[in-house]
DNA sequence: AAAAAAT
């Protein structure tokens, strides 16, 4: 096996490694470093959690340390675009870690914050530069920055610059760095547009490399779909919750002031929960993501701001509480789990409007989601019979009122019909019922419709606890 | 149709 030691990577980054208790390259790392250690430009198809970021950080930082000079006035030797701040605040520190022994300087440049920190961080020059391209640009403009410089050029989640609309001003910033340079282009998926961006900075004959084929999903997350009425959601997350199993977990919702009123619903059950969105202020979103990197909150709700690239230890599960409209943007999500080796489970909400959506993810991924339920997972009582598979095929009988469908006998045919309209009694959605945070609530009652004894009701009043609950703090859940 | 990012 090839470890960091036989790369010939400087000293002080061996160190660095050795610090950190790394020992071995990821596949990617294996196969990117020398090549951009002997000043190839590379073209990277990678998503993130493969180890992307140190892939190009550790060789950068070896030429850098090879090749030693002070950094150029107002502008940096190298360059990295990301798509978003907190990608870029998380590769600016990936590059000080594995930097530290040899002093490199780092400067990181996004939008959202004042300007004159980072003109003065700027001013005498840096080693590296991370930045958003809006906000470069904006320096670029007011020729606080100069690019005239940058000997290497980074640019990461190129797909993703793509789909929010960064082609253009990317296609200006590479009008500033000089025509001399070493290019390193990394991109989840490679879609014409990306293609044809990537022929257009790199030079001739790039290095190659691979590691996951596109659109196909982590195979170590343990996934499950959950069919749910949409406004029993809310009950339903309450109950994940109350699984002590669900320790950090990541909530995606579809809209802004979804992911606020999702965390307001958890907090007054007692789950402590902040969410991150595009509409939070750069300090909140900060805040938010300090806190549950700290362990101070369990639940993360978060828009897709945070479906990709940002990088947290120990994430136990992500929960999809509304499908993305972009089949691709699952994929990212649940890649927010099972990173670095550990293991993770997500699990995707699915009411009866979004089961094209789930029909679409399936498609991209080439993967049938199973969906939780007495034939997938062990000990499952009544929680299986409140979520009935529909009938997965015909997606037109999702339009029908429900308890007819026929799902061929595995699923309960919830007859006696819940009236969806009187599906108004999770009374769990009120506060107060549950005072103490973050330790299991006492074996409350008011789950309705979660939990009934048997498969018989469904929207009925309340019932006990479901099996496998008993006292260890775990749950059905846990399965996952 | 929503979200992100420059303001």
């Amino acid at each position: 096996m090839t470890q960091f030691t036989d790369l010939g990577l400087a000293k002080p980054l061996l160190k660095a490694l050795a610090d950190e208790g790394y020992t071995q390259p990821t596949p990617i790392q294996a196969q990117a470093i020398p090549g951009v250690m002997s000043g190839r430009d590379l073209l990277g198809i990678a998503q993130t959690g493969t180890g992307k970021t140190a892939a190009f950080a550790l060789p950068i930082l070896h030429r850098l340390a090879e090749d030693k000079k002070p950094a150029p006035r107002r502008s940096a030797r190298v360059l990295v675009l990301a798509p978003t701040r907190e990608l870029a605040t998380q590769i600016g520190e990936s590059f000080k870690a594995y930097g530290k022994h040899m002093g490199v300087t780092v400067a990181v440049v996004f939008g959202g914050v004042k300007y004159g920190g980072q003109m003065r961080a700027l001013a005498p020059g840096v080693d590296v530069l991370v930045a958003t391209p809006g906000r470069l640009l904006d320096h670029l403009g007011e020729k606080s920055i100069t690019l005239d410089g940058v000997e290497i050029l980074v640019l990461d989640e190129a797909d993703q610059m793509l789909d929010m609309g960064f082609i253009v001003p990317i296609r200006k910033i590479v009008k500033y760095v000089p025509k001399m340079r070493q290019n390193l282009f990394f991109s989840a998926t490679m879609p014409a547009e990306i293609e044809k961006l990537s022929a257009e900075i790199l030079n001739p004959n790039p290095l190659k490399v691979s590691v996951t084929p596109q659109a196909t999903t982590v195979e170590r997350i343990n996934q499950r779909v959950l069919f749910v009425e949409q406004q029993r959601k809310r009950a339903l997350l309450a109950e994940l919750f109350d699984d002590a199993g669900f320790k950090r977990v990541i909530v995606f919702t579809r809209t802004k002031r979804g992911a606020d009123r999702v965390a307001r619903g958890l907090e007054q059950v007692g789950v402590e929960a902040v969410s991150i969105h595009g509409d939070k202020s750069q300090g909140q979103r900060e805040r938010a993501l300090a806190a549950f990197k700290a362990g101070e909150v369990r639940a993360l709700v978060a828009t897709d701001i945070a479906a990709r690239g940002i990088d947290i230890d120990a994430v136990s599960h992500v929960v999809q509480y509304e499908l993305p409209n972009v089949p691709e943007a699952y994929v990212h999500r649940i890649g927010r789990t099972a990173r670095a080796g550990a293991d993770g489970s997500a699990v995707a909400f699915c009411a009866d409007d979004e089961r094209n959506l789930l029909k679409d993810i399936e498609k991209v991924t080439r993967q049938r989601i199973p969906s939780f339920d007495r034939r997938n997972d062990r000990h499952l009582g009544a929680a299986t019979a409140a979520m009935p598979e529909p009938t997965r095929e015909k997606s037109e009988r999702a339009a029908r009122p429900q308890g007819q469908k026929q799902g061929q006998g595995k699923a309960q045919p919830h007859r006696g019909g819940h009236a969806p309209k009187r599906n108004r009694n999770h009374a769990d959605a009120k506060p107060g019922h549950r005072p103490e945070g973050g330790g299991r609530p006492a074996q409350d009652a008011a789950k309705p419709g979660f939990k009934g004894p048997s498969r018989r009701r469904r929207g009925g009043g309340g019932g006990g606890k479901s099996e496998g609950g008993g006292g260890s703090g775990r749950s059905v859940w846990s399965n996952f």
